[in-house]
DNA sequence: TTGTACGCGTTATCAC
DNA sequence: GTGATAACGCGTACAA
């Protein structure tokens, strides 16, 4: 509760020695230094940082907006962040936007509480990073497409993830695949679908069913996709799910129905996340660079913080194809298949 | 960048009709009050949040504050508290206490950047926590214990968890239980050894090995302890690790060795990470309740802003034994094992 | 209802 | 080296 005023007042000194003391930007004599110290240790003073953020205007904090802190990406996204703001000597505060339009991610936006900002979040409306970004308030956006420069957008190539993923499956032998939807109005699920019948046309194949599918991204969707797909018999010798949360899903619904992966059909999902190296068999699916985005995000951050012009305002980072159990060349023998596993875990 | 002053100014009112018309604590003229919004809107003018908050002292934030932001419990973790802060209008930020003395998570506890502070991070020192709590922010410490009434501590029974854990596997007839330790210098190891030796001497038993193996709370450390085991021949019947990572790690090694679980030996870990559920077969451990703690530490906290005097000091919140794939009845044929299974589904 | 004046706690610019 | 004093941008008594 003591001020500066306090210590100034307790040690006999003025105001502004006090200052010049505890931020050791201005040289004190030994003796006065002394005192001061020694009636800020006695009166408990700490200071204030949010007048001193107030007045000094730069305060060196980014802040990281997330639709949730709980999600699967965020944790490789911010270390990536993390890792070059430390070493820029910037602090970050996470925050969510969740809870509607007086969330603190809105704060930190509108209210000038941070340097700049990274946004990974669906839930903060275009408009308001427009109008923040037109204020000044240095913005990078992840996961979405601005087609304004007032800020930079950090995106990951869905098309070309997709394409891989559905091409390596073509060159195991597959030619009835199913593409599992996320949900319609997702971008992210566009692309990706974009990128599915891209291949399949390169190929001279065509979706194996014209049935459009929607596991909304959940586990659970995942599992009643295909618990549809095996209601109307005949199934594909493949499946491309749009996310590994889906994939997951499928796989535990083909275990139910006693089809055996990747014996019987082939799995591919989308992401990456922890969970895929860890179920059986572990899933072949398609790495979205997350830390790199961070780090990136962070990199152009600083840049544009330092008052360097955009070089762009749009990147896009491609995505990379893990191979792990879950798919098989088709009609493929035993040896094939531990040739196909053992190349997986060298990737 | 425009302020109150330039907003009045433009709108030709004064500056506190400008206060007055954002704010809505007083009423104004409706034609005043359009000539207002006119000129904020044409300015494009923002508060400045920080600003705000230097006057009006309660900003209704509170810090979390974690060691890490991409740790396995974080998640569930801030979910807890999130949901209670937003259901009474605090805002949550989180920040990492990693990078020493001068990390943000460090400015929040010292500078009266928030309202309140959760510190679960083994990387702040005691001491901070008490100068902090001593001049005057609620602080709600998690995972450790402070003897001290100036803050609340909120911690999960490990020994009574890894009690639990026990006697489950001594019930299922075992006698030869190995116990891969944490880290030695833990805490929570030391309670969770505790916990394992308490319900051994209740039985009756003795410890399998007076090896003591530390696994370093890491997957590798667990491999490298199964593997060690193995080394010296005569396995025990069932392992129990002071944490699921390592027991991960275990069920990898005893894979490598072709070594059935539960068949061969049983295995229990601790915490109930996601991935838990994922690996094959589905690890039995002990559920800490993280979520709960989320939500009770932003109760206690909350109450403490309210400036109602604490209940206690000290909350210890009890374990849940989650029983899935991992653990068999000693000798038990077919039937009982599916039976384990099956009700262990059920929890 | 509207305007004036001051305080919040700090930093920065000058004098001395 | 040290000390007045003026900002920083906003809230809010109080007076008009």
């Amino acid at each position: 509760m003591a001020t500066m005023k306090d210590v100034a007042k307790a040690a006999g000194v003025s105001l502004s020695t006090v200052s010049n003391t505890l931020s050791g930007n201005i040289h004190v004599t030994e003796a006065t230094k002394q005192r001061v110290l020694e009636a800020t240790e006695r009166l408990n003073y700490q200071k204030n940082g949010i007048a001193a953020d107030l007045k000094s205007k730069t305060m060196r904090t980014i802040a990281l907006i997330v639709d949730d802190l709980a999600g699967p990406f965020f944790s490789q996204f911010i270390q990536g962040i993390q890792r070059v703001a430390l070493d820029n000597r910037y602090d970050v505060v996470a925050c969510s936007a969740l809870g509607r339009k007086d969330s603190m991610g809105v704060k930190f936006l509108q209210e000038r509480r941070a340097s700049g900002a990274i946004v990974f979040a669906s839930d903060i409306a275009e408009d308001l990073l427009l109008d923040s970004a037109g204020r000044g308030l240095p913005i990078v956006a992840i996961d979405r497409v601005v087609a304004d420069d007032r800020l930079v957008s950090i995106t990951v190539d869905n098309t070309q993830g997709a394409y891989l993923a559905t091409e390596h499956l073509i060159q195991l032998g597959h030619t009835s695949i199913a593409y599992i939807a996320g949900s319609h109005d997702s971008l992210d699920d566009r692309q990706r679908l974009n990128g599915f019948l891209q291949a399949l046309s390169a190929y001279g194949l065509s979706p194996y069913s014209d049935l459009r599918i929607s596991g909304n991204f959940t586990e659970e969707g995942g599992y009643r996709a295909i618990k549809t797909l095996v209601a109307q018999k005949e199934l594909p010798s493949a499946v491309f799910f749009a996310n590994d949360e889906m994939a997951i899903g499928g796989l535990r619904a083909l275990a139910a129905e006693h089809i055996l992966v990747p014996d019987d059909i082939s799995v591919v999902g989308f992401d990456d996340i922890v969970l895929a190296r860890y179920v059986h068999p572990a899933l072949t699916t398609v790495r979205q660079p997350i830390y790199e985005m961070g780090a990136l995000a962070m990199n152009v951050l600083l840049s544009s913080l330092m008052g360097a012009p955009p070089k762009t305002t749009t990147y896009t980072l491609s995505c990379e194809l893990i191979q792990r159990g879950s798919c098989r060349r088709i009609g493929s023998k035993e040896s094939d298949l531990a040739r196909d596993a053992s190349s997986g875990r060298r990737s």
